[in-house]
This record gives C-alpha cells, structure tokens and sequence, in this order.
DNA sequence: CGTTAGCACTCTTTGGTCGCGAGTGCTAAC
DNA sequence: GTTAGCACTCGCGACCAAAGAGTGCTAACG
C-alpha cells in the first residue's frame, strides 16, 4: 500500500499518469521498474489505480484516492507562525467587515482553490421588537429585529394612509403580543391564525398583523453560501475544458447542489472529503470537495471548505480548512 | 457602406470571415465576386475589415463596428407582444423581490448574455432616525434609517453597559440633533468635529455620537453591480478559450473595471455601446458592451446592460436593453 | 519465491508532407 | 465600372513515420 501512497504524492505533484520507472525511484526502496509494474498491475487490479490506456503510467481512481485520504495520508500540520498568520488577518477584519465573505476569500487565497462558506445557520431565535416609520407617500418602513441581532426591513405600501401615532400603536401591540416568542411560533401565529383573528378585531390591529406578516415571512433567511476564487479553477488543466468550466461555474451561481453537499457535511465531526462522482454529483467528477464544520459557542452553525481538482495537496489544504473553521468559529464567537 | 452593413450582418449571423463569394450572394445586387473583391479591398484600406489570413474571408474591425452602429445599422423594434411579456415579468417581481437582481437575471436569459445592472444611486438623502437595541451582553444593535427607506445596522460592542433608558437617551439627543439633516453632513459632523464636541460634553452624549460614527461611516454604500449569467458567455466560441475566460470572470469578481465603465454610461442619454477596446480595457476585446440609463421619476440614477462577443445580434440587444432600462425605471417609480 | 533483465508490443505525441478548398489580388478583356 | 481568368496563399484534415514512454510477459537469477 505504500506504492499507492508514493504514486498518489507523485501525481498529486505533477498531475501526469506516473510510471513504473518514476515510482520506482520515488518510492526509496531499491527496486527496478520491472517489480514495481507487477504490484501496480496488482493495484489496477484492486481498482485503486487505472492508466488511461496502454503506454501511459497509472492514475489514482476515486477508491485510490479515498483509501489514501483514509488510511495513508499524513498531514502536514501547519507551522506556528503560519496559524499565526491566518489568526492575525482573522484580527484585522474589523467588527464591520464581512466575515464570512472574507473567510471564503481568505481560505481559497490560501489553497489557491475555490472557496465556500456556508452562511452560519442561526438557532431558532426569538422575536424581539418591530418597527413602523413612516416615510414619504403611504409607504412605511417595517422593521423586524430578533434576539440575535439580526435587522430585516422592507417598505410596505398599505392602502390607507395612518398618522404616526397610530403606527407607534401597532408597533406597541405587536410587541407586547410577541417579544419573547420564538420566530417560529410567530410566523405561525401570524400566517394561520390570521383568518380568525380577523373577524373580532379593531381595524387597526388587523392591519398590524397583515403588515407584520409581509416582514416576517420576507425574515426566514433562507440557507446560502458564499463562494470565492472560482476563477482559480481555471489554472487547472484537467478542468480547463470550457464545457466542465460552464457546468462547474452554472452550479456555482446555482448553488442549490452545493448547498446540498454542504448540507450533509454539517453533521460530520471534523474534515470531511468527497472525491469526484462520491458526492452523487456528475458535476464535480474529477473535483473533491474538503469541508469542515464551524462552530458559534461550541455549537456547529455551519460549514466551509474548498472545491478543486481531485489531485489537491490534501496534506496541506486539510489543516488549513481545518484551521480555518476553527478561527472562524472563535471570531464569530468573539463577535457574539 | 452598404456592402460594410451585410458583412457585418452576416459575420453577425455565423461568426465566420466572409468572402467575396457569399458576399455577393448576400447584398442582393447582382455583383460577381470579383467586383465585392474590389470592395473589400476598399473596406480594408479604410481600416473597416480585416482578414486573419491571406485566404480567409473579411472580419470586422472595431471601426467597422463602430460605423456600422452609429449610422448602418437598423434596430429592429421589439414587437407589442414581446414588450408586453416583459412587463408582465416585471409586473411579476412582488414587492419584496430583490429589483435589481431580478432585472439583471431577465436581462441576460432574453439575450443569452451577461446582464449587469448597477446599483441605483440614491439621490443625496437625509437622515432620518437612529435607534439602539439592546441585545445580550454589552452589545448594542445601533440601526441607522435614512428617509429613502435604506435601514443600516451594525452591532457595537462597547466597552461599558448602558441602561435601556440610556440607549433610548442617547438616540433621542442624535435624532434631536440630525433628523433631516443631510447625510454627507452628519458624516462630515460626526467625522471631523468629534474631536473637539468631545471635550466639553456629557459622558453619555461622547458615547452616543462614538456610536453614531460607526453606523454611519459604514452606511457609506459604495458603488457596486449585480452580474448575472456570465456562464453564457462560455458559450461563444470567440471567447471560448480558457485565459480569456479567466481574465473575463476575474473582472466579474473585481468588479471595479465594469463599474469604472457603466460610470461612463450614465452620463449618456439612451443606449450607449462600447465595442472591444473601444473602452480602453483590454480584457474587453472582443466583447461589446451595450448600456442604456435608468430613471427614477426622470432622474437617472443607474445603468444597466449586457457584455457578450462583439459579434452579438445588436438589432435585437439594443431595444431589449433599452426597453429593460425603461421598465426597470418604471417599476422602480411604482415602489417609491 | 520474490526480483529482475529483456523483449515485443501498444499507444500517444510530434513533425512532416500532401492535397483540397476557400479565398485573394492582379491583369486583361468586356 | 464590371467581370472572367488565373496564379498564388493559406489553413485544415488526412496520412504516415519515427520517437518516446510505458506496459505485460517470460525466463533467468539468487
């Protein structure tokens, strides 16, 4: 098996189907060609192996790969001074910057892969306070805070027209009728209870809720993720056809099949990689994808990672999304 | 010139070099070959075609272009019906769905090209109200709301605890203080003065403009654009090679070039086009970008537009571009 | 029995040649 | 001014040969 793990470093190197005279000499044994060949026909015949045809060397197939992330790979963790590196940008990105926009710039500057962050997945929170201004014409600014700080606003345009003091009254009720309660249970209320309601209820307080509703249903932030750095995936020759290109780059302004990758990422414990077709996705043949999970308080909100070629330098691009969770938990943290 | 016209036409249509041969064919005239010869001939002296080769058949210049569109070419209006299903699309897009996203998809599926819609510029606007939420811990939820409807928000973690009562306090002395004033002057207020207002002022009122600062040194939008489908642009097979795509999709990520470009857009009274580096960026070669200015109650405050190849259909993409600003305009008008 | 040298074989890559087709420019004739 | 004719150029695909890389197999070796 040691054969599979020179031959997977050396194609991971240079990208070209390596031969038994090339892994004879990488592997540090002292063997001829000839005796390497047989073990190789050995491999191709366990499937962790293929040559594309007769006279080129062999190539890792997915079992190849996931049997060296399995069971051969050592990882190279990372110097000091480079997580040190990583923690200081992590310093530099003030209260107001995006973080996790730069954690996705961040990571896939560093593999020089695409990078993706999904958007940290909040805990069910709870309605805290909303807010009617009213701005020029009929039109009101509705605005819906909830306990974890997040602000979601939207213009309402209402058929009548109603003084400020009567928009500070809904607001009051509205408040006092839901601050506290989980979102859930607001937008519960607020979508079936709606019907009923209506029918024994000053005119007002029906309007309060038709409006609350219009922000809170816009409120359910639904998952999405960032992505950085696509255009790195061109540099790689084996994805350099413009048709993989298109695919790959349709799925990323798409996002849905990421989402779901990611998605199933989320309960995993630590590094988690896909290899090519494993994902159940014919888009990322020939890709991996390396995640981990990120925490907010020792609770797992989300998860980031890198997408390139199969033929990756996991020893490397492993610690570093590794890595790279851990400081965007503790900076998310630290924001709380 | 009219030979110029149904060269380009026709290397619009199949995006190869045009010959005397199918040249002739083409205008209608009964010429022989030879004469179109002498032609195009001409048209090369002038600077208006090129051929790759010796053998090969003429191509446009970026001054063939140029000619062609400002006084050859014959737009051909979209038809009642299709200028209709437009604006049921537009009409489609309920209140809270994101405007300029959504112009910017449409823009693009209808011409299979990139669509970028700059952001709307507000018109300089005034400020309108400040409101601090407590949330747990120290942090406080300091949200920034200007009379166009823009709500900003940022979380301050400061150092001490401030009562709810402080909170209310201090938005109530900035709300004294700046309501309807002018942006830029709160900005400049909050900017320069603080240094001296902080000597001889209350503790409370210190920290309340501190505060102020940050929310709205950060309610500064700067200028930005949503670009949509630039997968299409995979699909022509002028810019179908894997550098010029990288150089393409880098510029989409940066960003900065395109906004220095529609910057020079909006200065223009309709449709506006720039044809390969007629724009002065080389990584426009190529391609053609077609702009019109979009309104708001008579007032221009964006653009929009698509990039593809220089060889695109101009007669169908100048009125569907011109016709999408118009539309964007309107609906933008009805949400005010 | 594992290892190795040797050898025939396969397959890609590269470079070269050739002919074809498309298209041109020029000249001379209409 | 227009056109036919002709020699010429160039790109492209086909075909071919040689080189290079690497294989599988067999037989010999310690």
């Amino acid at each position: 098996m040691h054969f599979l793990k020179v031959l997977i470093e050396r194609y991971i190197r240079d990208g070209q189907p390596v031969g038994s005279r090339t892994l004879a000499k990488d592997t540090g044994l002292e063997l001829s060609p000839a005796t390497v060949r047989n073990v190789m026909a050995d491999l191709e015949d366990l499937g962790l192996v293929s040559s594309p045809h007769t006279s080129a060397g062999r190539v890792p197939t997915v079992s190849g790969y996931r049997l060296f992330l399995d069971s051969l790979l050592t990882v190279r963790p990372l110097e000091d001074t480079e997580v040190e590196a990583m923690r200081q940008r992590f310093a530099r990105l003030d209260d107001s910057a995006p973080l996790i926009e730069s954690t996705s710039r961040m990571i896939s500057g560093l593999t020089h892969l695409a990078g993706v962050v999904m958007w940290p997945r909040r805990e069910p929170h709870a309605f805290r306070q909303i807010e009617f201004v009213p701005l020029s014409g009929n039109r009101i600014l509705a605005i819906l805070i909830t306990d974890d700080g997040e602000v979601h606003n939207r213009i309402i345009h209402p058929d009548e027209r109603y003084s400020p003091s009567q928009l500070e009254q809904s607001a009051n009720y509205l408040n006092r009728l839901f601050t506290g309660q989980a979102m859930e249970a607001v937008r519960r209320h607020l979508l079936k209870d709606i019907q009923r309601t209506h029918e024994h209820m000053d005119r007002l307080m029906r309007q309060a809720l038709d409006m609350a509703r219009r922000v809170v249903t816009m409120a359910q932030r639904q998952d999405d993720c960032y992505i950085a750095g696509q255009t790195n995936l061109m540099e790689f020759t084996e994805l350099a056809s413009v048709e993989r290109l298109k695919q790959l780059f349709d799925a990323f302004t798409e996002k849905q099949q990421i989402l779901h990758l990611l998605d199933r990422c989320i309960a995993a414990k630590g590094v988690q990689i896909f290899v090519g077709e494993e994902s159940g996705y014919a888009l990322l043949e020939q890709c991996s994808l390396v995640t981990a999970p990120y925490r907010l308080n020792d609770q797992v909100i989300g998860v980031l990672g890198v997408i390139g070629p199969a033929r990756m330098d996991y020893p490397r691009v492993i610690p570093l999304v590794d890595v790279t969770a851990q400081l965007l938990g503790a900076a998310l943290t630290q924001r709380h």
